[in-house]
DNA sequence: TAATCTTCTCAGCCAATTTTCAGCCAAAAA
DNA sequence: TTTTTGGCTGAAAATTGGCTGAGAAGATTA
């Protein structure tokens, strides 16, 4: 799965790229309208994420062009919440998808799954660790059958260690994911969360084993055994 | 059920694409006339959803040369509203439906589902849950046996709800539904809306089960338990 | 045309969630 | 063993999301 990320800010460019190579796309970025454009109608993406404004081109105006051109690659149109969103929805500039600045790296991720969601619903949605479930579609965690209920923040946050189950992150990573990449959270935010998660997916199921683990100096792991 | 959606305007064609998908319809999206005409006189689809002004070759003519095929295939037209609707229509061009421009998505999902209803009335039109009916046919809302008059969007939205019960909706998820594609309406409004629907269909039954429930920060939810 | 209904926005309020802080404890290092 | 460091946790503070009454604007009906 190849992605071209065009954004002038090169902070968001790269940690967009970072991110998504994390994950195991194909990842180019460029900083500016032209050149992005160029790359775009002339080599062959799956995925385009763009910027609405830029140096060069704008996002808008490379968006119709390459519908022009007849380049369906879907789009997925970055624009700063002020940026008056629903003129830019009204203009009809062909983006699959619109996502508000600043966003936390997970949700551009959600959006790129939607999208790279082809044809059956061949993907699930629902991730699984032991009796642990989650189904990113509804909304719903489980554990043995049972409801839990998180927070907005708590369900990211479990998201993201599902989606690495075995795999330490550490506090900046799930930072870096997790929260909007301006937030500026102090690492014991996690720590709480961890917390949070803890009290509702561990320590209410007594006999259980345990799923969040902690590995000093590095980071948390989601998993079976330690 | 397979659907092929013939539209040149990106915006709309993916957003029919992504509801339908959503509502599990196998659907292809094609941008242009030529090689919609192509696909639906190959391939073998349940229904076409058919733009009237196409580049390429334009609604009308792939109708009529479809039909001429012997290609019975129910066809539901998509007309720009000053684009004379009647005129279209008397041109007999051997659509099943029409739908004016712009329109809401649970517009269009009526349609395609009064047209799949084909092979005889198999299937119920009312929607209950507890004691809560709404008959989409004849817009009839009832709870305990009571008549409850809604707005068109009220219904609207209690339709949608009640077609994913106890599935979490998005506000967003909501407005792409219930509201005419290009509008542009706070996720505030939404929440008036459940307000609205709330007080027709909870707090008028005091000792009665809820039915609407909110999840902060993921959306609302119609079913019994919370 | 006036009266009424419907749709939608706005501003203020309240409550839940998010974040920070400070003190504590346990593991690792010295 | 002592010291240092990293992580945990209860509670307070800050922020955000959702609800609601009021009302403007548009649509529909009488």
């Amino acid at each position: 799965m190849r992605i071209l990320v065009i954004e002038d800010e090169h902070k968001i460019a790269n940690s967009i790229k970072k991110g998504l190579q994390q994950e195991s796309f194909a990842v180019d970025a460029i900083y500016n309208g032209t050149e992005g454009y160029d790359l775009a109608s002339t080599e062959d993406y799956d995925l385009i994420v763009l910027d609405l404004l830029l140096p060069g081109m704008d996002g808008l105006e490379i968006c119709k062009k390459l519908r022009d051109k007849q380049i369906h690659t879907p789009i997925i149109m970055l624009t700063a919440k002020d940026q008056v969103e629903d003129k830019v929805k009204g203009l009809n500039s062909g983006a699959d998808d619109y996502l508000a600045k600043p966003f936390a790296f997970e949700e551009l991720l959600a959006r790129i799954r939607a999208l790279a969601r082809r044809p059956k619903n061949t993907i699930t949605n629902t991730l699984a660790i032991e009796d642990l479930t989650l189904d990113t579609e509804n909304f719903v965690v489980k554990r043995a059958e049972k409801m839990i209920e998180l927070s907005k923040k708590e369900f990211s946050l479990l998201e993201y260690l599902m989606r690495h189950p075995g795999q330490i992150l550490t506090k900046d990573q799930i930072i870096n994911h997790v929260w909007d990449y301006d937030a500026d959270v102090l690492p014991n935010t996690v720590e709480v969360y961890i917390g949070y998660l803890r009290k509702k997916i561990d320590n209410s199921f007594k006999n259980k084993t345990i799923l969040i683990h902690t590995h000093r100096g590095f980071g948390y792991k989601i998993g079976s055994p330690k």
